[in-house]
DNA sequence: ATGCATGAGTT
DNA sequence: ACTCATGCATA
């Protein structure tokens, strides 16, 4: 009880006007009536919500039922908490480019053109599918790492780049980029630092990860951020748009140089073009290396900073190793991963100095904890509709009492996550093979519905199969 | 390790 | 208003 009061946020004090804020919330233990507001957490479970989190579509089976529980509410009263202005700002800067990579991963199989109809034409309503039956839970034993094949269902075809081979860019059969459709495809800015002044934290130790001949000099120049060898010049940003599909997809042909082989396969080593299996495999190994080097994975994060000038957060590292990033995204992030591994083992022995960077003064909203009831009604009309319209969500809000913005991010964040290269179950058993369908699946399709989006296209996407592979297996068809 | 949140860039 | 990349705050 009495938790403390411990107001994690809160700036810097005081400055804030009035000091309503209250910061409550927290749940540890369920208590503490918030202040204003009360925010209903009773999540319980540590770690993430432990039931919840074990299945989530099981919530539709059990929690669901729960769900109906009363009707309490939380409340969440907004209480930004208003920070200072962080200096961040922005630089801007995009450098980043460098590393992509690029490509088409095509490597798979190759061929077949894909064909599918969607590539261009549709628009955001990507596939979103649901899948719910099929339970798939998700427990991950905790630490360990599980080990399952994520599917990869790269998708798109390649944006960002390309070329990232180092040495030649410029090349690559346009065949990849092409169609770029106009859909939106992330922006990936790349914030780099000004080095002028606030370069990262690190720094410091300057012996540890970097040797100061990476790092160069505090600029970090916005264009070729820092690639290493290859050359500059490819234009960065993001271009090409394609987007979304990570999951269906089919990817395109083209292959590429990367791997050989009927045996051998490894190789990639970044600049490639990473497959999923690629992926898979360096994230257990650099998860592995970073541990036995002793660093956590803050400290990943924060080096980055230094050496490409781009921070990342522990959260951030903690995602692509358990991939649990988009596929774009997480070819994007492991080339650098990769160069930092190199340092730090290079340079065993160093210390860490770290330091954190701290506070960002944003005034964030305190977050909101949604009680396992109201996640389980949230989770039923995910399955019905990802995609509530304005209304829908309002409505819905309504209901369960919260805000409509906090239904609207619901909604959003839950997409997110049925886009990722793991989908959320992988059961730690990748043994099973076959049966996986049972369990994991979630790529199927339809169900688009229409509320708003239209309708679309919908129905196309055919179904990809699942199952654990998603890699090689990729559309059928 | 994750849930909720912010924001850029699109559409 | 959405998607996607990220991260603070939390469990």
């Amino acid at each position: 009880m009495a938790t403390a009061a411990s107001n994690p946020y809160l700036p810097s004090s005081s400055i804030l006007s009035s000091g309503s804020i209250v910061h409550s919330d927290s749940g540890g233990a369920g208590m503490q009536p918030g202040g204003g507001a009360a925010t209903s957490v009773s999540s319980g479970g540590f770690r993430g919500e432990s039931a919840v989190k074990m299945v989530q579509s099981d919530f539709m089976q059990g929690a669901m039922a729960a769900a109906s529980n009363g009707g309490h509410m939380l409340s969440h009263a907004h209480q930004w908490v208003t920070s200072l202005p962080h200096a961040a700002a922005a630089a801007a800067a995009a450098a980043v480019a460098a590393a992509e990579a690029a490509s088409p991963w095509s490597t798979s199989p190759v061929g077949m053109a894909s064909s599918p109809q969607q590539q261009q034409s549709q628009q955001q309503q990507q596939q979103q599918d649901v899948k719910s039956n099929t339970a798939r839970e998700d427990l991950h034993t905790s630490s360990t790492l599980h080990h399952r094949h994520l599917g990869a269902h790269q998708a798109h075809a390649a944006p960002w780049g390309g070329a990232a081979a180092a040495a030649h860019i410029s090349a690559i059969t346009a065949s990849q980029q092409q169609q770029q459709q106009q859909q939106q495809q992330q922006q990936s800015l790349i914030y780099s630092q000004p080095g002028g002044f606030t370069v990262n934290g690190m720094l410091s130790g300057g012996q540890s990860l970097v040797h100061p001949g990476l790092v160069r000099g505090g600029t970090p120049e916005l264009e070729h951020g820092a690639h290493p060898h290859s050359h500059p010049h490819h234009h960065h940003h993001q271009l090409n748009h394609h987007h979304h599909h990570q999951q269906h997809q089919h990817q395109h042909h083209q292959q590429q140089q990367s791997h050989h082989g009927p045996n051998s396969h490894e190789a990639h080593s970044d600049e490639d073009t990473p497959t999923s299996d690629d992926l898979e495999h360096f994230a257990k190994q650099f998860k592995q290396r970073r541990i036995k080097l002793g660093f956590t994975q803050a400290d990943v994060g924060l080096a980055l900073g230094t050496l490409y000038g781009n921070v990342f957060s522990q959260t951030t590292i903690c995602r692509f190793e358990a991939l649990q990033l988009s596929f774009k995204n997480m070819c994007k992030l492991k080339p650098l991963l990769n160069k930092w591994l190199e340092e730090a083992d290079s340079s065993t022995g160093s210390p860490t100095s770290i330091d954190k960077i701290a506070a960002q003064g944003r005034k964030r909203k305190k977050r909101t904890s949604i009680e396992v009831s109201v996640k389980g009604a949230l989770e039923s009309h995910f399955l019905k509709c990802p995609k509530p319209s304005a209304q829908e969500i309002s409505s819905l809000a309504d209901t369960l009492q919260l805000e409509k913005e906090v239904v609207r991010v619901w909604f959003c964040n839950r997409r997110q996550k049925e886009k990722r290269m793991t989908p959320p179950g992988v059961p730690p058993t990748p043994d099973d093979v076959y049966s996986q369908v049972g369990n994991g699946h979630f790529l199927v399709d339809y169900l688009k519905d229409a509320s708003l989006n239209g309708p679309s296209e919908a129905g196309d996407q055919k179904v990809t199969t699942t199952t654990r592979s998603f890699h090689q297996v990729i559309l059928a068809h």
